[in-house]
DNA sequence: GCAATATTCAACCATATAGTTGAATATTGA
DNA sequence: TCAATATTCAACTATATGGTTGAATATTGC
């Protein structure tokens, strides 16, 4: 079984993410950063908020392990990091089967050409 | 292409869930939750911290429209929704390219027998 | 009717968040 | 050297958050 310090470590890291994935300006970096590594002046150019602003929000997805970034004097370049997402991917994944379950009873029933009625179908609970 | 409008509906949505799963006892209270639905004091039983404190975190998870509210009498029995969820992944999924990239970048190694060194396994970029 | 139960509401507190402006730091290039 | 550029740091503000306690509301069952 796992310990309760690495569940806690997990759970921080979750926290993290999640945190940092709930504000809609920083999902719009990870999409900018999606398209390849950026400047953080190219990267705050989009937005009507400060470049401060702008340097928090990568500090927060920085601390989330979202970005990594390499000094070259003056510059910082930013690239997306996936590791977090895949956590948080793995998080969902266990609810997965709530929807799944649903689609693939339905594909049952479909190809079983049942006449009794649909398995419960929409909402399953 | 899409309004304005609907696109920052969508972004208040994916807001409010992620957020809602920024808070690690709101992913516990979901995960107690997807063993089935349950009343607010049994949901509460499990932390150290008050009811009302609980109360209020169900309130973020209905806001975010991950649970469903059933009142019958003075029991509300709260069940789990996962819709947003799955938001929330189609959210991710758009990302996915860049570890599952990698996954068949190197499963195609294997495959082939190649010899020539690994195609820049781990992280990509 | 009345006590017990289930839950929210209201007010408050400490801390965190997102934003601002202005100054500081460090690097570049003419 | 010196001005321009890239970025962070510091201080401040307003609002949100997560928690508390105590009261209110509504329902149940004797």
């Amino acid at each position: 079984m796992q310990s309760a310090r690495a569940t806690q470590v997990r759970d921080d890291r979750l926290d993290r993410v999640f945190h940092a994935l709930g504000d809609r300006t920083r999902r719009s970096l990870l999409a900018q950063l999606a398209a390849g590594p950026a400047r953080v002046t190219d990267l705050a150019a989009p937005y009507a908020v400060s470049l401060n602003a702008i340097s928090k929000h990568l500090k927060v997805l920085e601390a989330a392990g979202l970005i990594a970034r390499a000094i070259d004097g003056r510059v910082h370049t930013c690239t997306l990091e996936t590791h977090p997402l895949q956590a948080a991917d793995a998080w969902i994944d266990f609810y997965r089967r709530f929807w799944s379950d649903t689609l693939a009873a339905i594909a049952d029933y479909v190809e079983s050409g049942a006449d009794g009625g649909p398995p419960a179908p929409g909402r399953k609970r």
